[in-house]
Formats: C-alpha cells, sequence, structure tokens
DNA sequence: GTGTAAGTTAAACCTCGCTTGAGGTCAAGA
DNA sequence: TCTTGACCTCAAGCGAGGTTTAACTTACAC
C-alpha cells in the first residue's frame, strides 16, 4: 500500500511543534526512539508523532518526562500502537487531570475565602494547608513535595498573626 | 500596644515550612525583608508569615516568583499591609487562576474526546486523515496552552530554517 | 564562662527541560 | 562539481527555584 515515509528530525520538529534539539533530548531518556540512515541522520517514523504529542500533552499538565517515560513504556514494543492501546494510556491520564483540576479550584476557592475575612494567616488560612501537594503545576514548585508532613503540622497549628 | 516580638529565621523557617535557604533565597530575590541584629542575624516581622504564606501559595499555582514579586510590590512601603491590602492583592489572582483552571479543563476535555478515536492529534485526528493533513496545519498540540510568543517563535524558527 | 544550636556569607551544586556552540558530515539542487 | 542547508555528536550553558558546603560567628541555657 502506502509507502512507508520516514520523517526527518526537521519535518518531525514542524510537525510536532518540538525543536530538534528537543527531540534528540527526547531520544536520550527513551521516550522516543529512530532509525538511521547510511549516513547516520535519524528518520522517524510516523506514529512517533502521535507519541511526540503525548509527551507535549502529559508536560504540559505537569508531569515529568520521567513519569511520561513510564507511561510510554507500557506501549507495546515492537509494533506499532494500535487506536486501543492509545485509548488505554490516554485514559490513564485521566483521573490525574480531575485531580489536578480539583486542586486548582480548591486553591481558588479558598482564596477566594479568604478574601472575605482577609486574613492569609496560616493559622486560619485554609490556603496553608493544601490537602493535594501533588496538584502543584509547575517543576518548580514541586520541589516542596519533600516538605516533611510534620512541617506541615506544625505550621497549621501555629499562631501566626 | 503589644512587644513587637520578632522572629528568627529558623522560627519563620519551622512556621513557614520553608527552609531557612528558601526564605534567604526570597530576600535575595526582595520578595520578603528582614532586620538585622547587632550580630548580624535577620529578625522578621510577624507580618513575614503572611507574606510569605502568599508566595507559597502563589507558587504553587504556578507563578513565577518574579510574577508574585510584581505583585507583593503592590502592597505599601513602610507600614503594616492591612487586610484590605491583602485582600486586594489576592483578588487579584483570581482571574489568573479562572484562566489556569480553563487551560487544564480544556485539555482534559480534548483528551477526552480523543480517547474515543484513540487519536491524540487533538486538534484534527490524524486517523481521519491519513494523508497527515494535520501537518499542514501547523505545530502541533501547542494551541491547547494559548501558544505562548516563545512557543511560537521557535515553531517559527524552525519553519524558517 | 562555656558548650552548642542556630545563625552568617559566598559560592558551588542540584534537578528539569531543554538550547547553544563548536566542529564536522550529509543530501540535494544549480 | 559546488554550494547550501539540514543533519550529526558532544559538551557546555540557561533559567527557575532552590539546597549544600565551608568556614566562621552569635545567642543563650546551664
Amino acid at each position: 500500500m502506502a509507502i512507508e515515509r520516514y520523517l526527518t528530525i526537521g519535518e518531525v520538529a514542524r510537525r510536532s511543534g518540538v525543536a530538534p534539539s528537543g527531540l534528540r533530548y527526547y531520544e536520550t531518556l527513551g521516550l522516543i526512539s529512530s532509525e538511521r540512515t547510511t549516513g547516520n541522520q535519524r528518520r522517524y517514523e510516523r506514529t512517533t508523532l502521535r507519541r511526540v504529542a503525548f509527551i507535549r500533552t502529559a508536560s504540559r499538565v505537569g508531569l515529568t518526562l520521567e513519569e511520561i517515560g513510564d507511561a510510554l513504556a507500557t506501549l507495546p514494543e515492537g509494533r506499532t500502537p494500535t487506536a486501543d492501546d492509545w485509548t488505554g494510556l490516554s485514559r490513564s491520564w485521566r483521573p490525574l487531570l480531575d485531580a489536578r483540576i480539583a486542586a486548582i479550584e480548591r486553591l481558588r476557592d479558598d482564596l477566594d475565602s479568604c478574601i472575605g475575612c482577609g486574613c492569609l494567616s496560616l493559622e486560619r488560612c485554609v490556603l496553608q494547608n493544601p490537602g493535594d501537594r501533588a496538584a502543584t503545576l509547575g517543576p518548580g514548585a514541586r520541589y516542596l513535595e519533600g516538605d516533611s508532613p510534620s512541617d506541615a503540622a506544625r505550621a497549621a497549628g501555629q499562631d501566626a498573626t
């Protein structure tokens, strides 16, 4: 049937919106793979575009590339993933997205209630005790997940006028 | 008036959940400030706790420390911020939070619709466009985030080179 | 008055998610 | 054939958001 047209790194870059350097980086992490021409240039299968789309999508939601790699590792080796393969994988992110939405909504509502009281105090303000640390949005904020629970408990219990 | 009890960096760290190193870092960025003892040790006003709470909260939502600094700069210099000061500041984050929630919801819903077909093309299903017509529509799924200028620039650069 | 926990600085180091640069090769059109 | 642009590798750099380390000094309880 149709010729299996391989894509150059530049083509994948243009179509996926990820720079060539980014694609090479993904490859070093094992997130994508490529064939090589006799001249050592990368050639990508078309399914790579879907794979990259998935990586970008998950990345935007705040997942680390390592987590994404773990998820991608569940796709079958040695054959082109079917729609069902992708469906299962997509579905697996759903609860995570829901959790993230819920967390940020809670944050907004809490902030809303703080507008009512003007407090932002550590004693009363729910903001100081986010129920869902995993709901952090950026790489930066995630560093704080290492905070010990005792820290949070102590902070919550202290007066902070 | 009650004695104005100043707090050591350790106390602020314990109560806020931010490590001393983090507090010093915030200070270098101008997000918080401190008095010094004759022995050069930092002493914080109690309002610093609120300030730090605000910084952490905003940071969790994905704002950069620079953006947070800009917001904090609107607080009055030279006097303890009142509840009203804080209220105004909190209110100013509301649209931002709403926007973030909307973005993630959209991501989730798009992903959801893809579960139906398993494509993950998000904009135009590749499975339904065997000729990869989606490729002609420009860089991939990035539109979901609202196409930041840097993304657009990078994509454009790719096309140009 | 002394031991030690807590504080100080500057600078180096860390993770993440890439980009940039140097130095060189490959592929395709005029 | 020549030229040009796209590609290669490897190493270093960036920016955000901090932490760690080294080499001290201070504060305070006993």
